[in-house]
RNA sequence: GUCCCCAUCGUCUAGCCUGGUCCAGGACACCGGCCUUUCACGCCGGCAACACCGGUUCAAAUCCGGUUGGGGACGCCA
């Protein structure tokens, strides 16, 4: 059975980056009807917090990614590291080292400065020293050969042992290192599928080391190359929005952002547009790319446009009320409020940009923008307003279809096309000279506020005039 | 500096493994047009790329080598 994990470290939000490789680890596993586990790497004291913790959570609950094993601290697995340190100074594969930092620092200096790279020069490696306190615990990595990864993504990498050097498996305060915990945490969860950023593929070769140190087969490593801004350095906070929950509060939809996140840097032929169960199966790590890819905030924004149009707009209401809550507005009838979405989701690329839009259904007294006004509400269309207001109080049922016929009346009368009328209603409705249809609007406003409104407007152009 | 990775339209990518069907396809953005009561949606059309050099071959975006460019990693961070 396919394992697959997640293991942020709870040191912030929860970044879009990271959310690509949580998600392509989840559908994979998904996908082979596997395990997914989450793990929270939090061997970082200084740094980690409660409050990441719970921001990842939120936002791996809003993606919609679950999990079935975890979620797993690290800092409550210390027992289980130790004892495999234990064995590893045992069994020779490691040793303990009293180097101090600053020792370590001046060898780093010395190897940077005559063109080496800067690694431990194993002092300790052969003084078979006890367990001094303050000491760290090194791997005895081999001195020669080859280390390969058999990346399925990147293909086999090979690195030669001589690069690599006796790195720390266990501080000097006893908390491991991240490479050490990887290593054991993967192994004692069973862990056999690992895919994760690029960022990673040094950590690798130390990793597979710790692995035959103890003598345990090797997981299949599949290293996913990086997000960049567009500037094509990794993506990060001055290109733009990066954290998942910031793209939840803009109004993107969970389905959209997988989907986007999924499409950046997988392909299905030409496909472009994919719900979650499409994800799932046809998902494969095969048509990961090898090359780094650039976030666009502007195809993320056409592809939740794409996605809210292929939701029901009775699936809407719900993820539609927070964003019209924060205008103050709360609707109670959620059936108008579908209604309403009905007139607003072929010209919503956001929910927030729905909820703005809507207002005008919602709110008691519209404002008009000034040029819609200024171009619109002028003396010349106060005769076709006051019989078109005179049409609409006889009419006993608000229909579309009867509205339609009043207008017509009105054309008929004044030999204005519908457009000049239909601008100065709108704006008079609205506010704005962009809405839906203004039959669907009229219709859903009802006879009172359209009335009402159509008044407002009339009185508003005689005292301009 | 050392090591590692990457390289198709502005961007995401298909094609590359299994050379010819590719004077390179789709999508976003952009520009025209149609539809039309506005804005959208939808539809039609356009712009635009195989980084460079060399090799292999009858034939290379596809295979090989190099160059250049970009990215990443070199912690008692993860």
């Amino acid at each position: 059975m396919i394992v697959t994990r997640f293991p942020p470290s709870p040191t912030g939000y929860l970044h879009v980056g990271n959310a690509r490789t949580a998600i392509f680890n989840w559908l994979y596993a998904r996908h082979m009807k596997g395990k997914f586990v989450l793990r929270i790497e939090d061997t970082d004291a200084k740094r980690s917090t409660q409050e990441a913790i719970d921001a990842i959570f939120e936002a791996l609950e809003w993606l919609g990614i679950d999990w079935d094993e975890g979620p797993y601290y690290q800092t409550q697995r210390l027992e289980i590291y130790n004892s495999y340190i234990e064995r590893l100074i045992e069994t020779g594969e490691a040793y303990y080292c009293t180097c101090s930092p600053e020792e370590i620092e001046t060898m780093r200096q010395k190897a940077m400065t005559s063109g080496g790279k800067p690694k431990y020069d194993g002092t300790c490696r052969n003084k078979e020293l006890s367990n001094i306190e303050g000491a760290v615990v090194r791997l005895k990595a081999p001195l020669s050969g080859t280390t390969i990864i058999e990346d399925v993504i990147k293909g086999n990498i090979v690195f030669q042992n001589e690069e690599l050097d006796d790195f720390i498996l266990c501080r000097s305060d006893g908390i491991p290192t991240y490479n050490y915990a990887v290593v054991i945490d993967d192994m004692t969860m069973l862990v056999n599928t690992v895919i994760r950023g690029d960022d990673h593929v040094m950590n690798t070769p130390k990793q597979i080391l710790i692995y035959k140190a103890l003598d345990c087969p090797l997981p299949v490593f599949g290293h996913v190359p990086m997000v960049l801004g567009t500037d094509k350095s990794r993506f990060s906070k001055r290109h733009g929005a990066v954290s998942v929950s910031a793209y939840k509060d803009m109004g993107y939809l969970p389905d959209a952002m997988l989907n986007y996140l999924v499409r950046l840097g997988w392909s299905h032929g030409d496909q472009e547009f994919f719900t979650r169960q499409e994800l799932i199966d046809v998902f494969d790590l095969e048509h990961i790319g090898r090359s780094a890819g650039v976030f666009d905030p502007e195809k993320l924004l056409s592809l939740n446009a794409d996605h809210i149009r292929a939701t029901l707009p009775d699936e809407l209401v719900a993820p539609l009320k927070p964003f019209l809550k924060s205008h103050g507005i709360e609707v109670k009838d959620s059936d108008l409020i579908k209604k309403v979405i009905e007139t607003l989701h072929a010209r919503s690329k956001t929910l927030e940009e729905m909820a703005e839009n809507a207002l005008f259904y919602f709110v008691d007294d519209i404002g008009y923008e000034e040029k819609a006004a200024k171009k619109f509400l002028k003396p010349a269309v106060l005769e076709a307003l006051r019989l078109l207001i005179d049409q609409f109080e006889i009419l006993d049922n608000f229909s579309e279809e009867n509205l339609e016929s009043a207008f017509k009346a009105v054309m008929d009368q004044t030999g204005l096309k519908l457009g000049k009328i239909a601008q100065p209603v709108r704006v008079a409705l609205t506010g704005k000279t962009a809405s839906p249809g203004i039959f669907e609007v009229s219709a859903l406003l009802g006879q009172d506020k359209v009335i009402s409104r159509l008044k407002k407007a009339t009185r508003y152009i005689e005292d301009k005039g």
